[in-house]
DNA sequence: AACCAGGCTGCGC
DNA sequence: GCGCAGCATGGT
């Protein structure tokens, strides 16, 4: 018998449903979740299966409906997990608000993004190639770049008339020549780097069980900067977006860099000392104080 | 039209 | 280990 096509998660303290929809709508085209109604419209990828699932909210529920795909209770239980880890539900954001309260320059956000979640890329494949593709261009850019990539590579399935997209994955990307992302404006670089970590991927020679079956952050970090076209910041984006480690800073990033010149917590962009004075007070919730400091960078 | 963009590699010291 | 040039390509 199968479930119904609807279910729900409830939602913790701190929660706003609206922060998040603003991060997942903001100035960009990302082209792996739509929002619509005040609703976020994404397809999963779930072994050989696919499904796509609509996701609205009232004051204590995330309400989840499969709008393609086959229900089950095994999909219901791993959409469960995916959403849940997505949105972050799981994370009790009291210590965080309390150490921005404490910051003078800071403590506006307590209200500002109040209910803001890390959201994340949950598949770690997916995150590094987004990683690489984001490095050192403008965002504006790296999605263009992104979107080429999914809807040449990727899968997609139709909903209520909607386009969703997924991903490609890791033994599609490895088999693309080169030559081809050249042709969609990745720099050859870049495309050697992507079509590279492609491979490890589809050897499984990386995978998110091979990070967090390591001891330590630095063996994470390690295991990632070891291929070429990853380095500190494009490591420690992934360990933040995908494996959620709360203490990633991604070393170097420009919005990081502007959005604390532009709360005067540094004078220009080579005073990082008084960055590390302030990330010494966020002990354990590094990845939290970037992205919302990311999110200071647009307004409302 | 110059300067910038959610960096990385390889080299010289 | 640290600093720095060179890179590659569109956006503003």
């Amino acid at each position: 018998m199968k479930p119904p096509e609807k279910f729900s998660i409830p939602l913790p303290k701190d929660f706003s449903f609206e922060e998040c929809l603003w991060f997942l709508n903001r100035d960009y085209d990302d082209c792996l979740h739509m929002i619509r109604n005040n609703e976020v419209w994404k397809a999963f990828q779930i072994g050989a299966e696919q499904v796509a699932v609509r996701i609205g909210a009232d004051r204590k529920n995330l309400n989840i409906e499969l709008i393609s795909g086959n229900n089950s209770s095994a999909v219901q239980a791993w959409l469960n997990n995916t959403i849940t880890e997505w949105f972050d539900l799981e994370r009790d954001l009291s210590p965080f608000y309390r150490l921005l309260s404490a910051d003078k320059k800071l403590s506006y956000m307590t209200g500002a993004f109040k209910g803001l979640r890390l959201l994340g890329i949950n598949d770690l494949f997916e995150a590094i190639c987004w990683s690489i593709i984001g490095q050192q261009i403008n965002l504006t850019f790296a999605y263009k770049l992104k979107r080429r990539l999914v809807e040449a590579y990727g899968t997609s399935l139709s909903a209520e008339g909607e386009k969703l997209h997924i991903f490609p994955g890791c033994t599609v990307l490895a088999a693309v020549p080169v030559e081809e992302l050249r042709a969609m404006q990745f720099s050859q670089t870049k495309a050697a780097y992507l079509v590279g970590i492609a491979g490890a991927f589809a050897r499984k020679e990386m995978s998110k069980e091979i990070l967090m079956a390591l001891p330590s952050f630095e063996d994470r970090q390690k295991a990632l900067t070891a291929f070429k076209g990853i380095g500190v910041w494009t490591a420690n984006y992934a360990l933040m977006k995908s494996l959620r480690v709360p203490d990633s800073i991604p070393y170097g990033d420009v919005g990081l860099l502007q959005a604390l010149v532009a709360h005067n917590i540094m004078k220009d962009r080579a005073d990082l000392e008084k960055m590390h004075r302030l990330f010494r007070k966020f002990r354990g919730w590094e990845s939290y104080l970037v992205f919302y400091l990311w999110r200071s960078l647009s307004a409302a």
